[in-house]
RNA sequence: GGAGGGGUGGCCGAGUGGCUAAAGGCAGCAGACUGUAAAUCUGCCCUCUUCGGAGUACGUAGGUUCGAAUCCUACCCCCUCCA
């Protein structure tokens, strides 16, 4: 592992964030010996929140805060009216002004939890790239930064290159999106002396384009720096589940849900996560590290905790751990769990076990509740349904008034009667 | 504008008049095995259902037929080549 001057990269190095960047030794000496110095990672509007997907980072940027820098969060107000061809195969959907309004508040949310706003000295700051875009003269534009981009370079992209091999359609608003990008790498040097753009490892040519750009337009020295595109190991996407997306917003996924995810984390991911995600020292990490077979559950409630405490809170990560504990390891119920209020009626009368999956939101619809009846997953009281008939009555609540509805061994609910 | 190709279940992709709620794969869910892991094997995988069935579904709208995802007509959208 290389060893550099600057504690940012050799931060981000040992815990594996980086996988390219434009200038090493340049960008090391700056960062060493320039003093604090500032940096930006832009982020798409195009979703009212950001998901576990985006983690690594917004880690970058606390780790570059946390260095004594100063982190700039970017949101794509302009460009997220273009859309970046970047990975995909079809063009985005165009979003309206509303819109993209809405999910730059909610994304500004979730990066005041991890990046800490103000107007100190390395406090965090957020711009909107629509600030400068919006009022951009085609014709102005094009004599001024066209000159500087070829369509052969552009070519080589990769973002541009897998489309045109594919034979899907690259529209020229979408090719125009790495010139805005680059764009705003320099526009953001000209107003906030930005020297580095920080993203992933799709990122690179858009970064790349305004590192150029800055130096033939202002004989700037701007860096890229870019990191490993995440998957897991089994290669999986990052942040999108079959259970949905995992949102690190606590208003988009509950807690416990954010907890169960990381706890649920495969054997080989656990210790290039514990690196990217939390902030434990790399002597423990090292000691997790080491833990075999069953043992890793350790590391993995370690994990979980961790993640879940930088994203949500002590409170909310000590609950949802308790809750795990309890449901897993005592087979009793947790507090965390999803819960449904229903009259004591309907438990007099018996309550089909279907509707209450259906209703606890276990399963889809009451054919897939049958289904996992039949297939022997569903559970009441951890006691095995029977038959797709049976029916929960007052005799199956718990001294405290608690039913628990479970579909397979990892989700519960919760069902109680109005006090 | 002209010529050709195409639009099938979350995705990919078979299917060219009845045996088709539609092969196969992926993804997903559940069971077994385990460690709340992976891999593997098994079952499930449109909705409702009094479990007998019923209703929707193969771009959209009509039509032919006892019967259509499959044939015809119009329209919409996508791709390729030509202008």
């Amino acid at each position: 592992m290389t060893t550099y001057k600057s504690e940012f990269l050799n931060i981000l190095s040992e815990r594996g964030f980086i996988h390219q960047c434009s200038d090493y030794d340049g960008l090391d000496e700056k960062l060493a010996t320039g003093g604090s110095q500032t940096g930006y990672i832009g982020f798409d509007a195009t979703a009212d929140s950001l998901h576990a997907g985006s983690l690594v980072q917004i880690m970058m940027l606390y780790w570059f805060q946390k260095t004594g820098h100063k982190p700039i969060t970017l949101m794509g107000g302009g460009t997220t009216k273009v859309g970046d061809p970047s990975g995909k195969d079809e063009g985005r959907k165009m979003l309206n002004d509303a819109t993209i309004a809405a999910n730059i508040k909610g994304i500004t949310w979730i990066l005041s939890v991890f990046l800490k706003y103000g107007y100190g000295r390395n406090d965090a700051k957020l711009l909107n790239n629509a600030d400068w875009l919006g009022n951009v003269n085609y014709i102005d534009f094009l004599r001024e930064y066209g000159p500087h981009f070829t369509i052969n370079r552009m070519m080589t992209f990769d973002s541009v290159k897998n489309r045109l091999e594919r034979e899907q359609p690259l529209t020229f608003l979408e090719f125009n999106y790495m010139i805005l990008q680059a764009y705003d790498f320099l526009e953001l040097h000209r107003r906030y002396n930005v020297i580095l753009q920080m993203g992933g490892s799709d990122q690179w040519g858009n970064i790349i384009n305004g590192v150029e750009l800055g130096r033939r337009k202002d004989s700037a020295q701007l860096y890229a720096l870019t990191t490993p595109l995440l998957t897991t190991a089994s290669g999986g996407k990052m942040g999108k589940t079959a259970e949905g997306t995992i949102w690190l917003d606590e208003r988009k996924l509950p807690a416990y849900d954010y907890y169960q995810f990381w706890r649920n984390t495969e054997d080989a991911d656990v210790p290039r996560f514990l690196k990217l995600f939390t902030t434990l020292p790399m002597d423990e990490i090292a000691r997790l590290e080491q833990l075999q077979g069953e043992e890793i559950n350790e590391a993995k409630k370690i994990l979980a905790f961790e993640i879940t405490r930088m994203c949500r809170g002590e409170h909310a990560a000590i609950q949802a751990r308790n809750t795990a504990t309890e449901v897993f390891e005592k087979g009793a119920v947790g507090t965390d769990l999803p819960t449904i209020h229903i009259e004591i009626d309907r438990l007099k009368r018996g309550a089909p076990v279907v509707d209450l999956l259906v209703e606890t939101g276990l399963s889809a619809s009451k054919g897939e509740a049958r289904r996992l009846i039949q297939g022997g997953g569903a559970r009441v009281n951890d006691i095995p349904v029977g038959g797709v008939e049976q029916t929960v009555s007052i005799s199956d609540l718990s001294r405290e008034g608690i039913i628990k509805i479970s579909s397979g061994k990892k989700n519960h609910a919760l069902v109680k009667i109005p006090a």
